[in-house]
DNA sequence: CGGATTAGTCTTGTCATGCAACTTATGGCG
DNA sequence: CGCCATAAGTTGCATGACAAGACTAATCCG
């Protein structure tokens, strides 16, 4: 709760302009960002400018004046492209990946390669990792300047810290990544997140300041086990440490199979990639496309653990819909690539579980396939800080 | 996201001086102000002038000085008493309540009747209210001014209408109660919210702008089912249509009993009031305090009801802290009365079934005695608008 | 070619804050 | 008792950000 005073307030309107600009739908010109923001066209036509000088905006060529549409031709305003970057990283349970996003979301440069990282040593993998982020910065274009740099992590971690605190599933815990990667950031500074927090973030904004469709939704990401993230008003909700959204652990049946977290019956224990493929009696290496090319053809077993693990997710997801009010449920990573199968059923359970559901049915929606999503979110962080205070990298600070 | 103007400046600055001034320990003086806000002395001078102009801060009488403290004794500030109050209203299953709360968080007036609504008509009990509501406001002292009204209920609510969706307790639906009270409220504009979120607000905030210890928490409510409200930095966090915090239905046992939301194994059905008391084997007329004694005195059963309820608690409890990350509850309404018997045992729970707990322990807290901790609630919210913008009740808005 | 229309720029005025000097009120010490 | 040090609070001036409105630019249409 700072105070203000009078560069406050030219930094606030720079970031509104800025944000108004990343945000809409098709480039708008100085004065549609003058209607909607409520700033005058003579105070738009300033910060555009500056923010045009300093690289963050840009003029698109091409005036646009259709005929039928008499006065002066706007000029339409977009995000430059090529100019900001920011560095994505993250490591998976069974792979690691580098990306560079620019300020317009476009992936300048991708490293992904697969690695089987359970029970691995934190040293050598991050050493990998590190050759990757060489070799996605080594393709920065010239004048691209590179602002900042996130990494994505499967487990819970202490932000503040940049800390890794525990990883169950790569069985690392209390790793600091940054020092060993600062080699190749120079003075970056690495901001580490929850995988699924920042795989949420990406899903809530294909870009920078840009706002996708749902901007309330609890985020489910499966890769061996079952992360999870709460988005609020296109935010991800951190909880008082940062660990909110360990929906995984979630207890759906107090007597139900013990999980390696200590406790009894955890979402984990139906719906996480393993215990779903051994519900199913296949083997732990079985893909996906597999699983649901068995239930299609009438697999008996494993429609019985596709049903499984819906019902344990519709309890689990009905409990979260009716303490958080949320009534979108966003399926990623393994439970994306079965989402078709779970989707209806989750539904289903909803509809019934929660109290609400008469006024707002809970719905459930598959998230797009891509093997990185924490890498984007990471990449997208960084760049968020830029939007919410571009007077930072023009030349008047 | 509004813009900024010159005037927005003056404001966002004027209400960080009120809650400089309205949170601080002890009256705080300009130049503490100004060395806590980092604004200039000359500015904060500036602005406590007006507000205390406008009355909504007072200098008090008594210059504080003491000695081996040189230099000129400063003016301690403090919000002013009895110049800006607010109507708080409660509806709840067996009481109806009105209090007068002002801006010093002290309770100028107070109405409070004990009613078994259970099943009733709205109209005549919100008839009874607005006598109540009356009856408060007659007692409003000269020169102070009403700023505004809430009232808390116990179900769901839509706050922009102003509507009660339905409140199976009282066995109401569809209500809006704005127009019944309009009369006794004059032009007030009457805010509805549900009743755990009030009283959790009431938790957080012992008085306008000040924040009480725990700003994050998990509030449970027990009347006759279970309300409940999530608290984020001292804020209610709504959800989505503000309906958040429905944790009496959460599930603990997907085999359990059957609840009248149509769902099975709600936490409602172990923990509400009429279900603690069923299974003590008691009759549902019984007080807290009887069922503590009968516990206290080795009642088997009771016992029983109690570790059953303590157990329903944790599960349902570890759910959420794994959801969000909010370690504190504070246990409210009957539940804070048997308050003393619960918290330990969910407390072991939480131990063990929460993931994060190794980190940080989950503590459980008995909120204090208050037969209508919603309207106080309900009251601060109305103040809260006039601390968070002090410009619309001055001269010059 | 001129009028209408819309985009963008420029000039002037307003106003809130920072800065620094000033006034006020007190304690301490010779 | 009187002077000085010290800290609180006030006053006048400079800065700078935005609003208002006039002005210029570029295009369509008749």
């Amino acid at each position: 709760m700072a105070n203000l005073r009078q560069a406050s307030l030219r930094h606030a309107n720079l970031a509104l302009v800025a944000r108004t600009v990343l945000g809409a739908g098709s480039p708008p010109s100085r004065a549609e960002v003058a209607s909607t923001t409520s700033l005058t066209r003579s105070t738009v036509s300033r910060l555009v400018d500056e923010l045009v000088a300093g690289g963050v905006l840009a003029e698109v060529g091409s005036v646009v004046g259709g005929p039928g549409r008499p006065g002066r031709p706007a000029t339409p305003l977009v995000a430059s492209t090529g100019r900001f970057a920011a560095l994505g990283l993250q490591v998976g349970v069974g792979h690691l990946a580098a990306r560079l996003v620019d300020l317009s979301g476009t992936v300048l440069a991708e490293r992904h390669v697969v690695a089987d990282l359970a029970g691995s040593r934190p040293g050598p993998a991050l050493r990998r990792l590190r050759t990757l982020a060489a070799g996605v910065l080594g393709a920065v274009p010239a004048g691209c300047h590179v602002v900042g740099a996130g990494l994505a992590l499967p487990g819970i971690v202490d932000a503040d810290e940049g800390r890794l605190l525990r990883a169950p599933n790569l069985g690392w815990a209390d790793v600091v990544p940054g020092p060993m990667l600062s080699a190749v950031l120079g003075g970056l500074g690495l901001r580490v997140g929850n995988e699924a927090d920042l795989a949420a973030h990406a899903f809530a904004h294909p870009a920078p300041g840009r706002d996708s469709e749902p901007q309330d939704f609890v985020y489910l990401s499966g890769e061996v086990g079952i992360g999870g993230a709460i988005v609020v008003d296109g935010g991800v909700m951190a909880g008082r440490h940062g660990w909110a959204g360990e929906i995984g652990h979630v207890c759906v049946d107090p007597d139900g199979p013990a999980c390696a977290c200590g406790s009894t019956g955890c979402l984990e224990q139906y719906a996480g990639r393993l215990a779903l493929l051994a519900a199913a009696g296949l083997d732990a290496a079985t893909t996906p496309a597999e699983m649901v090319a068995r239930v299609r053809d009438g697999d008996e077993k494993a429609q019985a653990a596709i049903r499984a693990a819906a019902r344990a997710l519709g309890v689990a997801l009905a409990g979260v819909v009716n303490v958080l009010d949320i009534p979108t449920m966003v399926l990623g990573g393994h439970l994306a690539q079965v989402g078709e199968l779970l989707a209806p059923e989750i539904e289903q359970i909803l509809g019934r579980r929660v109290l609400s559901a008469a006024w707002v049915r809970p719905r459930v929606v598959v998230a797009p396939d891509d093997p990185a999503p924490g890498a984007t979110g990471a990449a997208l962080l960084a760049l968020d800080d830029l939007v919410r205070d571009p007077a930072g990298v023009l030349g008047t600070s």
